[in-house]
DNA sequence: CGAGGATGGATTCCTAGGAATGCATCTGTC
DNA sequence: GACAGATGCATTCCTAGGAATCCATCCTCG
């Protein structure tokens, strides 16, 4: 049996890299870091999130993604929206600035990853991205249990 | 043209997830981060291995990786030893105990790793291995350049 | 309906990495 | 052979995430 070790270990490289990569062109462009681009953009498709939806997401603690919301919304971003039936909960909704931040980063983003991955073969994006998938499906599900 | 921003995000999230429960688990069971395993492997396998060449790897900066190499010299796991010909350098050895934890860290991290990714076909496998190799070393050389 | 446990989240303390700076040493150039 | 830059690394300050704790609220089951 081939051990999986050193493929991890690209994988490691390759996720620090292009997210540094990412994060420096959106920090210098648009001012907002890849973490928090991230959140926006969950904040935006889940309908009703909550803090524990991101954490889910993400799978960083509790605390952590608090405090990232709490940066968030002072930098008017995103709100905390009293939950109607569970005072404990709030639900979290981007302001207009939040929504445009996310709008005009979004092809950043893209556009650097890109430019980065230009030099792989579009079939062996894809199927890195396919199995990437499920790989990731896989490991939620058994997170989940 | 299909965009590669959701790839990303699948690829930060399965990365982010192998990594905290390798690095849960072989902090329970030796005591040591995924990162400092990293950085013994690492120590290990390059001949002279200096800071510097720590940086070029892991893709981190210089700060960063000096301090690590503090908590592994206090750790006794590692030490500086005098770099002959560049006094403004030293090169980095394991301690005998640096390279038996490396050794019982080992089949660790591989156990973990293949416990993990189970699920994916080897073949699949083998595929994303393949293609993370080439875009990690497509990154490094554009790094580089 | 009341008690015990579960849940959602905030807070505090600790550790790790980034950015900038400092400083010693080396190297090329004239 | 002296001087200007480049290099190798350490240090300081700042930000971000992990672990543990705490509190309010909710839910369940007797």
């Amino acid at each position: 049996m081939s051990h999986v070790t050193p493929a991890f270990v690209d994988l490691v490289r390759v996720e620090t890299r292009l997210y540094g990569a990412v994060n420096a062109r959106l920090r210098a462009e648009q001012g907002l870091g890849l973490g928090q681009f991230e959140f926006l953009e969950i904040i935006d498709r889940v309908p009703e999130c909550r803090v524990l939806d991101l954490v889910a997401e993400v799978a960083i603690t509790v605390g952590a993604v608090s405090k990232a919301v709490d940066r968030l919304v002072e930098a008017g971003w995103c709100r905390r929206v009293a939950h109607p039936g569970d005072r404990r909960s709030s639900l979290l909704r981007l302001t207009p600035e939040g929504e445009a931040r996310l709008a005009a980063a979004r092809p950043v983003v893209e556009a650097e990853l890109a430019a980065l991955t230009a030099s792989v073969p579009p079939e062996d994006l894809a199927r890195l991205a396919a199995t990437l998938a499920t790989l990731r499906a896989d490991l939620e599900a058994a997170q989940g249990s």
